[in-house]
DNA sequence: AGCACGCCGACT
DNA sequence: GTCGGCGTGCTC
């Protein structure tokens, strides 16, 4: 008896039913629970994806931990079967899990959001519906006469079988979203089924791919003899024969370099000379025929001290974070690719995360020239097919080095060895949808979950990480000079008010004119730089003060002169230009303020010959116009260049010897407490784009506000004197890095119940305030500086507090409590964990 | 997030 | 009398 009982029991525990717990994108943080079917039992590892029915949907989730009994005794809802596991082998690692779940309770999300975050678009299904007749035709019939619509979509159905919301939509002529709710309708008669099926959203791809069938010296007896009539079959041969090292090699390739057609190709087949097999391809998004390779690059001084000390800590396993501070043009890049090959000596792997903005393909050549095929890129302008190569690439352990923006920091290498965030300032390193993450920050972390290095490398640090690396957090690590020694560039400051004293109305000083024309004499390249698009920032009537303002945001319109047209930069609505006042139709109707639009005009008008060129989101909006104005830059095909943000970073041109700012204080006024550092930042960044090479290089900064210590700052290059200035108000005003912030945006329609909606937030925090966190300080709630966009008013409030876990744990209260309110009236809340903008 | 359930106004 | 608007609450 015993003997069977016991086999029976081992069998049993063999085949025990598992239990999986998943957690969905939804915004609550909570996980369910599955049963897994025997036959998944063996693949539904944690961190696979699955399909399951939730809800009254089957929805993608993410096992995220495995169980031998469901969690909860008693259950008062049934427990279902996960559907379909959708990958063999895990997607999520163990430590990318281990991320994802600290970036859900840190930026209080749940921990679903933040998986979505992590995989990228591409290797994730795609659901398609499709809508299945099961009426008859008598039912059809009957349905005629008085639900026509109805009708029509069944009709529809019977003569072309299932078809997808979108095709159906096509054939009866309607928008799709208008169906929706005539085949809920007709699904609830039964009428007709509505399938799920889901499909990965990127197919695998495929080349053709040729070797030759026998070895050479048949192949050679072949040429001579039969085909001696059949020149361009001898000449695919013959490529083949002097490529033999290579094969098999890509027919497109094959036929460009012989140029010769597919035709040819298929008869030598036949005549089985060739061998053509398909091969999976990986997606290249970059073109490597004209990548250069490169070799490591001798160090300076500097540059050597930095290798030298991450090297170190390296070799030593640490897990430590380094504040690479180094001057523009300082060659942090190159220190860059020696840490990187330190680390690929470990057999171990990289991340570099690069603004969105610099991810250019000149960017990814460097390193590309480096370090060739070991490296996949990640980013948000690939296509659905290159970013699952890459992501593959990765995730297979075949590209030990990630180059990517803010996303690529949960990239999955298998093991990582080192983080590099180039122009760690950089505000889109933030997340502006939830999860809210800083890639800095999740970087540090991940940092300390897999034992590796971080670097972060600017010439403007963030005052938080200069800070955390005065308090020993951070390791500094400064390079203040240029690689080949050369100078700083001399930065001259004009007094705009000045310029006016002297009659000069014009929006180059005579600094700037002067300057300007002596590159030209020299055929040096000058770039001007002003951070706004467009031609006028606001167009003012002189009788009344009518301002022409954007109907849904509450901000001043921009004219544009390409156009004609005011545009709004927020929501992006357009109106006609006006003549006269929409107010008081007086026709003493002025425009004020200027942008890149203008800058260029005027350039034109101030030096006719010269070639000038705009770049800014506006002119380079068409696919290619990005690279081909840089690309004339480099050429020296455009003597000016104007334009905003987008030429102040990153760009090296070594012919630009004059950088002019238009008018530097922009954004000094803005109410965030971070305007000072930003304007310090960006013009250091700008002024970083003269002088080099070996010509010297002048910067011109244009400014109301000569004074300003960001401003006298940028002109020293004395990033230390701006942070101990910009340091003190920190502490003075109690803001980050002396305490930790969140702010939390109230957004909505309805202005009044924003306001109120705001209020009782107050009211929440003040309870759990006093109740348990004395050391919070709440403020507001107030209008936001951008207090209405796109026709939503926005109010917030600010939370501080000594205690990073105590911020969030009363916010996280807060949410609990006011859950329901916000969620009835169509107001929105948004909680922002350590916010970089407050606008 | 989706999606259904449920309760109140304008209509064949 | 019903259709359908949106507020409310749940999803293993």
């Amino acid at each position: 008896m015993g003997r069977y009982e016991k086999n029976h029991g081992r069998a049993q525990l063999k085949h025990k039913m598992k239990f999986a717990q998943v957690a969905f994108p939804i915004p609550e943080d909570i996980t369910f629970t599955y049963s897994i079917p025997n036959h998944f039992a063996p693949i539904a590892q944690i961190g696979c994806r699955v399909l399951a029915s939730f809800g009254n949907s089957v929805r993608e989730g993410v096992i995220v931990n495995l169980r031998d009994k469901p969690e909860i005794e008693n259950l008062d809802f049934k427990i279902k079967a996960i559907t379909d596991c959708l990958d063999e082998k895990p997607v999520f690692t163990d430590s990318i899990l281990k991320l994802t779940s600290w970036v859900s309770k840190y930026y209080l999300s749940s921990w679903g959001e933040a998986l979505k975050c992590a995989a990228p678009a591409a290797i994730r299904t795609k659901q398609r519906q499709t809508i299945h007749l099961v009426a008859t035709k008598d039912e059809i019939e009957e349905l005629k006469t008085r639900a026509k619509l109805q009708a029509q979509i069944l009709i529809v159905l019977s003569n072309n079988g299932d078809l997808t919301i979108n095709q159906l939509a096509k054939h009866v002529k309607k928008p799709s979203s208008s169906l929706r709710s005539v085949l809920a309708l007709l699904q609830k008669k039964r009428l007709i089924d509505i399938h799920i099926n889901f499909r990965p959203s990127s197919q695998k791809k495929y080349g053709t791919f040729a070797t030759l069938a026998k070895p050479i010296p048949e192949i050679k007896k072949e040429i001579t003899s039969t085909l001696q009539r059949a020149p361009k079959q001898a000449e695919i041969l013959h490529f083949l024969i002097s490529n033999y090292n290579r094969l098999p090699i890509s027919s497109v390739e094959l036929l460009k370099t012989t140029n010769t057609s597919s035709a040819t190709l298929q008869a030598l087949k036949k005549k089985n000379l060739v061998e053509l097999q398909s091969i999976e391809l990986t997606r290249t998004p970059w073109n490597s025929k004209h990548i250069e390779k490169t070799t490591p690059l001798s160090l300076n001084p500097d540059q050597t001290n930095a290798v030298a000390k991450i090297h170190h800590a390296i070799e030593a396993n640490l897990s430590q974070t380094f504040l690479l501070h180094g001057v523009t043009g300082s060659g942090k890049t190159e220190v860059y690719l020696q840490i990187i090959a330190t680390v690929l000596s470990q057999k171990k792997g990289a991340i570099i995360l690069i603004p969105e903005i610099s991810l250019t393909p000149q960017t990814i050549s460097r390193f590309v020239g480096r370090f060739g095929t070991k490296i996949a890129v990640l980013h948000s302008r690939l296509s659905d097919g290159e970013r699952h190569d890459q992501w593959q690439k990765v995730h297979s352990g075949k590209a030990p080095i990630v180059i990517g923006a803010r996303s690529a920091i949960f990239a999955p290498i298998p093991s990582l060895g080192l983080i590099i965030i180039d122009e760690e300032h950089e505000t889109s390193y933030k997340q502006d949808s939830s999860p809210r993450y800083h890639a800095r920050d999740v970087a540090i972390q991940r940092a300390k979950l897999e034992n590796c290095i971080v670097v972060l490398g600017t010439a403007t640090p963030s005052l938080e990480s200069f800070y955390h690396a005065e308090q020993g957090k951070y390791h500094l690590i400064s390079m203040p000079s240029r690689i080949g020694n050369r100078k700083m560039p001399k930065v001259e400051i004009i007094d705009m008010r000045e310029e006016l004293k002297s009659k000069n109305r014009s929006i180059f000083s005579r600094s700037l004119l002067s300057g300007i024309m002596e590159r030209l004499a020299k055929n040096e390249q000058t770039i001007l730089f002003l951070n706004r698009r467009g031609y006028s920032s606001y167009v003012f009537c002189r009788n009344c003060g009518h301002v022409e303002k954007c109907e849904v945001c509450s901000v001043s319109m921009t004219y544009h002169f390409s156009k004609q047209r005011m545009i709004c930069h927020h929501c992006g609505s357009e109106k006609s230009a006006p003549r006269s006042c929409p107010s008081c139709t007086s026709e003493n109707i002025r425009y004020f303020g200027l942008g890149t639009e203008r800058v260029e005009q005027e350039t034109l008008r101030a030096f006719p010959k010269a070639k000038v060129q705009r770049m800014d989101t506006d002119s380079t909006s068409q696919k290619n116009a990005h690279q081909t104005i840089l690309n004339q830059f480099k050429n020296q095909e455009i003597d000016i260049l104007v334009g905003t943000q987008m030429i102040a970073k990153g760009l090296d041109f070594p012919n630009v010897t004059l950088v002019g700012v238009i008018i530097a204080d922009t954004a000094l006024n803005l109410p965030d407490f971070r305007a000072s550092e930003r304007s310090f930042n960006l013009l250091t960044q700008v002024a970083g784009r003269s002088g080099r090479s070996n010509l010297e290089g002048e910067v011109i900064v244009q400014t109301y506000m000569p004074d300003h210590y960001g401003i006298q700052a940028a002109k020293n290059h004395d990033y230390t004197g701006f942070y101990n200035q910009e340091i003190m108000f920190r502490e003075a005003l109690n803001y980050p890095p002396f305490n930790y912030a969140a702010t939390i945006l109230v957004r909505g329609a309805d202005e009044e119940e924003v306001i109120n909606t705001a209020y009782n937030l107050r009211n929440a925090l003040d309870l759990i305030q006093a109740d348990r966190f004395p050391n919070v300080e709440v403020r507001g709630p107030v209008a936001a500086p951008l207090s209405k966009i796109k026709a939503k008013y926005r109010w917030h409030l600010l939370v501080k507090c000594d205690s990073s876990d105590d911020l969030r744990e009363t916010i996280h209260i807060m949410n609990q409590s006011t859950r329901a309110t916000s969620k009835t009236t169509k107001i929105e809340k948004i909680v922002d964990i350590d916010p970089i903008s407050m606008l």
